[in-house]
DNA sequence: TATACGTGGGG
DNA sequence: TCCCCAAGTAT
């Protein structure tokens, strides 16, 4: 029965299973910590999100080799930090990134901010980010909550196929769980999206192989709804999305020079899809339009 | 609270 | 092939 133990297994038995099988990226190493300290810290979490790690790591140290500091990135222009952000998805991170070393350098000397309110004041940092930065960086204790530990609560802890929508009982009950000292709160944090993300993962999760196995509250229940239809991810194919990457695809691939209107997407499919894409990239300032022409933001 | 927001890899 | 999914944030 898992019952109430569950709560006092996951964390007494996550650490050892963290310890012996966690992956070696390059933002858990410390040279990287002694090298890049929290900016390094803070752009590994801006690509991470929504970006699997195995397409963030490739691009993490040449960014940090172009931009090794805010002020560094500061003093870029917002092209080139789209421009640089490459495939990476969702380009408007690369937008706020750069936002936020720009207030980084104005507002806190330089120096990424500790403080969780001040993080979250940041341009693109919110409740998983901030928090992030706080516990991997510099070592504080809070609950950092992303959706792999949301979905290790869901499952080992409260015995759901799927985590609820996010909510601050998310922050609650993650606190409730985390260890008294600093070290071991940081690894904690680190273990619950270790296991979510290798172990517990949302489509087939391996439970024969799970340190949480024998208190897993889920997996005890003879894991209820595991089919369970989650809501799907609209159709990209032929979306405004879609539009969109097309026409920022083509404004990187021909910085820094500016592209003539009539020549962004000719061809495209719907004209007035195209013509949408434009405006919203404009509004976004994710794109410039500068008489006939339109590039990236200067 | 629900929706928009890229891109590519794996089952 | 097609569908699912990935360390979220802003509105």
């Amino acid at each position: 029965m898992p019952g109430p133990q569950a709560p006092s297994d996951v964390v007494s038995r996550l650490p050892t299973w963290y310890r012996s099988t966690a992956r070696d990226l390059p933002w858990r190493r410390a040279e990287f910590h002694d090298e890049f300290g929290a900016w390094g810290v803070l752009v590994s979490e801006f690509m991470l999100q929504q970006t699997p790690v195995s397409r963030v790591v490739p691009h993490l140290e040449a960014w940090l080799a172009r931009w090794p500091t805010p002020a560094a990135m500061a003093s870029a222009s917002a092209a080139e930090v789209v421009h640089q952000w490459a495939n990476l998805g969702y380009p408007r991170r690369a937008l706020w990134l750069f936002r936020a070393a720009v207030e980084i350098t104005e507002r806190h000397g330089g120096i990424v901010p500790r403080d969780v309110e001040a993080l979250l004041a940041l341009s693109g940092i919110g409740d998983y980010t901030a928090r992030a930065v706080a516990v991997f960086a510099y070592g504080d204790r809070h609950p950092v909550v992303d959706t792999n530990t949301r979905r290790v609560l869901a499952r080992a802890v409260q015995g759901r196929a799927q985590p609820a929508p996010p909510s601050r009982r998310d922050l609650e009950l993650m606190d409730s769980l985390l260890p008294d000292s600093l070290a071991d709160a940081a690894e904690f944090n680190a273990a619950m999206m270790e296991l979510g993300a290798t172990m517990c993962t949302s489509r087939a999760p391996r439970c024969e192989q799970c340190p949480l196995a024998n208190s897993c509250a889920w997996l005890a229940a003879g894991r209820p709804d595991t089919g369970d239809e989650r809501r799907r991810q609209a159709t990209y194919e032929g979306s405004d999305r879609q539009a969109r990457g097309a026409v920022l695809r083509l404004l990187r691939d021909r910085s820094p020079e500016a592209v003539p209107l009539d020549l962004v997407l000719p061809e495209w499919p719907d004209p007035r899809q195209r013509d949408r894409a434009i405006d919203s990239l404009i509004a976004d300032g994710l794109a410039e339009a500068d008489g006939m022409a339109l590039s990236l933001p200067r």
